[in-house]
DNA sequence: CGCTTGACCTACG
DNA sequence: ACGTAGGCCAAGC
């Protein structure tokens, strides 16, 4: 198996992981790394997503991976580099029906309490959060020895 | 062909 | 609660 080979697989892995996603849900990269078994490599989902949306002919895209629901761990939309793109992915999660705050900052923050989907329980996603209702459905279906 | 940056996260001080 | 450090892999220069 080759090395390229491998990276193409985790390729595919995050933008099915991503698909995965629900609409008007949101998640972090470092659930997706999780998910496709790499909790420590959250960058390279970043990357992943990164080249998805200059890849209109590839077969992964905008249309097909709801790349606008992944957001950092802290609830913020990651700014990129300039706001337009951060500004953009708070817009798409808006017509998700999902509930975007604006800071002083220009900082968008998502509430993971309402919109965060996480599959399986995993530990601290973030800090302030206390109780979470179960509302949505939830399925374990993998092996972890 | 090698170094630097980056849509990040967790842990430690 | 915030700042710093370490890790990890791919794309860009």
């Amino acid at each position: 198996m080759a090395r390229s080979d491998e990276a193409a697989a985790f390729f595919l892995a995050v933008y099915s992981a991503v698909r995965e996603i629900p609409p008007g849900k949101v998640t972090t990269y470092g659930h997706i790394a999780k998910l496709v078994g790499t909790p420590q490599r959250p960058r390279q989902v970043g990357v992943c997503l990164k080249h998805l949306s200059q890849d209109p002919d590839s077969r992964h895209n905008h249309d097909n991976v709801p790349w606008q629901r992944v957001i950092n761990s802290k609830g913020l939309i990651s700014p990129r580099s300039q706001p337009s793109g951060a500004r953009n992915q708070a817009a798409a999660l808006e017509a998700e029906g999902v509930e975007v705050s604006t800071g002083s900052l220009g900082e968008l923050s998502v509430d993971f309490s309402q919109y965060g989907w996480f599959p399986r329980s995993l530990p601290s996603e973030a800090d302030e959060f206390d109780d979470v209702d179960d509302e949505e459905d939830e399925d374990e279906d993998e092996d972890e020895p």
